[in-house]
DNA sequence: CATGAATGAGCCTTCATTCAT
DNA sequence: AATGAATGAAGGCTCATTCAT
């Protein structure tokens, strides 16, 4: 896992790229190499040879959301009580899906690009996983759901705000209401009939 | 309303443009009109002539699996039990979008290029609301979701099943667990918090 | 040259067609025979079998205009004083070439599509010939230039009042500027240096 | 005005692209970049980067003939004579007109792509204008004609060669005697009626 | 390491012309 | 005669990727 550290100059490239990449994330363009480069001013093989693939670039723009996701999943086993715990995770999990438009192409992806995201979303979807496992043993939630259902769940509910529309500052209100319907559904006793 | 029909061998050469596409969509291969004219052994031009853009023919694609859905709308506005009716038009609704690879970008698109696909779309929204509306009163619904939710939430079932990944077998199973958790959402009482 | 006459409504869409192209022409938009006929209200075919290229068609537009000059040129002979016929039939020729759009290409084109077309061009350069003859034989000419240079002057003058540019009513005005100028080094002895 | 110097192999494809541009404009073929690519060996990229649009091309095409017509007219302003120092400068003018066919185009052009182009335009017409205010000045010279006529005018008599037709071998000559004819009524005093 | 010129497959679109109805 | 659907060559342009400098 040890990489060798870049030099100075590539490390500033390397950050100058992942904050330009960021800059047409957040305006919903699409991540095309050549440009990333023209607007960094840089040369177009510095960045392939950052980043062999516009996949791997969404994967570094993604990083540091990740990261905060996983290590709210850590935070949150400490929590005593399992469905709080288990609440709190999942709104975090749709904020940041909703907010970051990175995410969602990342999350879904079946393969990454880079080592480091693979280990990321594990952490995230096995945080979810004991998550979900505590508050179902403590009876607080159905058990027809598998851990691996949950950050799915989250996915979607971010796809369906997006499908919703409404002006950006609203997805935030849109999010928590769709979450808290599933929450509820969720903490419901299994289906009867 | 009144359309000039086809002759016979436009709509010969029709048909079979809008069933190469059902193809391409079904493998999941992307609409491309060259493509489509080609796999149908037909000119570009006469692609173009009928489906101006991809999204159009698309539509076309999509909109046997629309009508279907308006018309289910309808029926299950004959059903006595107002829970009974949105829960089997919800089922039908998420089981087209897991079934049917055309429908998605042609529900979340927010503008259509055929003006039947605006008219299907609107009818089976607004079977859903007032679905939802009847439930509503009726007491069996949580008041805080309006009807401009129901086919979002559709949509984002879809996608988390999609997201979950398996085989295609499984998919309908898994939309059917995914519903069952979000209408006991629904179901439930507002939030007591 | 005797034309089997049209039949009544096959009259009817010549005319349509010739109008619409007229109209075409004026607005500097490039004929296109699915244009017009579009347009016109036709099937291509209709179209087609009348005109079977966008040049036939171009010079059915100007025709009319070209008889008019010949026209003029017949009766310019009659004129007793050979400058004055001479200079009013220049200037007639500029002012079509500058007015109407479909004389330039007509004009300058090397083979004709319609044999009528040849005779009114024939014409009316036949006309200027004469003309310059006359004059050139009353003294009033110099003797350099040939009868055959008189109808590409008029279309040089036209295209350098089109190079000027400036607003659609200063152009006759430019050309009459022009044209005064040419008949300046027209009229005068031949040069001595 | 720095233009940062292309790269060795980069100013080779340059001038290959220019080089086969220039043929294709003497043979009267209309540029394609596509088709010039494919002439010069290169990719379509490759000329695409270098030349966004034919007009580009051909701009880059006529550069050195306008630059040689801007010379002429800055040495011109030495000579002594004004008519003469007039004559000359349009004599050159109308053999390039005549000689190349970029010219043409590139000077009716209402506006340019490279700014170069419309440097040197502008020198041609300021250096005309100059001479013009000069003969103008010392009585040799009609007054009604504007300093903005004298291109337009080259560009009319270049055209009447064209469209008197003729082996391309006697074009300069027919044109030497068509600009006489015009120097000869631009000579003359104002008009007398 | 950085650069950015070159590449060319691949997609899109138009339009003159034909020909079955 | 009239119609207009079909054709497909032709041309335009982009962009991911390579590689000489």
């Amino acid at each position: 896992m040890t990489t060798t550290p870049l030099r100075k100059d590539a490390a500033r490239n390397w950050d100058r790229i992942v904050a330009v990449a960021r800059t047409l994330v957040d305006e919903g363009t699409p991540l095309q190499l050549n440009d990333v480069a023209r607007r960094a001013g840089l040369g177009v093989g510095t960045v392939y040879r950052h980043f062999a693939t516009p996949e791997a670039l969404l994967e570094a723009v993604a990083t540091p959301c990740l990261e905060a996701l996983a290590a709210h999943g850590e935070r949150a086993l400490a929590d005593a009580d399992p469905w709080r715990a288990l609440e709190t995770f999942l709104t975090r999990t749709v904020e940041a899906q909703v907010t970051d438009a990175s995410l969602a192409p990342v999350t879904a992806a079946a393969t990454d690009t880079v080592p480091r995201t693979t280990e990321l979303k594990n952490a995230v979807w096995e945080a979810g996983a004991v998550l979900l496992d505590r508050a179902r043993r403590s009876g607080a939630v159905r058990p027809d759901l598998a851990s691996a259902d949950l950050v799915p769940l989250m996915c979607g509910i971010a796809y369906a705000v997006q499908v919703r529309g409404r002006a950006p500052a609203d997805r935030i209100e849109t999010a928590h209401r769709y979450l808290a319907t599933l929450l509820e559904g969720l903490r419901a006793a299994p289906p009867t009939r």
